[in-house]
DNA sequence: TCACTAATGATAATGCATTATTATTAGCAA
DNA sequence: TTGCTAATAATAATGCATTATCATTAGTGA
């Protein structure tokens, strides 16, 4: 990716701008705005480029595809709304959780997420 | 799955006895020394059936392929050692995480996973 | 503006876990 | 023991996210 193109510019622009990891597709969906003609194996060939070039992250949570947001060399966590499904940042973090593992197991890192409802389906519409 | 087979009873068998959630083909290989003939496709078939029948569970890790373990109605979250990447249960918890969310998000539920050495990769083989 | 070629768009191909298919095997009730 | 048919074994088919292909478009240096 050594060209300066409308497209890249606009995945990049997407995935900045959105505060939270989005899908391939949701990438695709906001970036259309940006470029209509935009195709969705541009979107996977940016993802692609943008995570081997350290500038984005993928997020993994169990049993759904790929999210992608601004790598940030923090340690933080995620929230998954249950109703709109997106996926937030959650700053917080209880610390070490080597108290929590069986004795002889050592803890080197750990993973959370939470479920519930976001600021805007709190009221459950 | 009404008639009980020997290829039943050794998937559950070995479900049972494992003590950690198993990987289909960890639970094909497993009983494969009980009933030498199993298939991958029985295995699936039978998961499948005792996980609807209620009597097993699925657990996923972020991008990972379910494993299953028996059913037990009590919270908990699992251990993944980097060695030999087997999936240990954890019982303990840090319980509420609320106060991990951003205000005005709702915590329903939490997932936790640890990643470390489990009690016999320690020393590091 | 031109030429070169990286990047794109459209779509076919891949990879792989899981499911369906079907002939065969083997519980189980009588 | 027999007959019925659920369950199995082997393997082909599916579903689906992601990747490859290739003709076309459009950055960028000269």
């Amino acid at each position: 990716m050594e060209r300066r193109t409308r497209q890249h510019e606009a995945i990049l622009d997407v995935i900045a701008t959105a505060g939270r990891p989005l899908l391939a597709q949701e990438v695709l969906d906001l970036a259309t705005s940006h470029v209509p003609s935009l195709s969705l194996a541009t979107v996977y060939r940016n993802l692609k480029a943008l995570q081997s070039e350290g500038r984005i992250k993928s997020v993994v949570l169990p049993g759904q595809n790929p999210r992608y947001e601004l790598e940030v060399h923090t340690h933080h966590h995620y929230f998954q709304c249950r109703q709109c499904e997106r996926v937030f940042d959650v700053d917080a973090c209880p610390g070490n959780l080597q108290m929590m593992a069986p004795s002889g197991f050592r803890v080197e890192d750990h993973e959370i997420i939470l479920y519930g409802r976001c600021k805007e389906c709190g009221d459950g519409r």
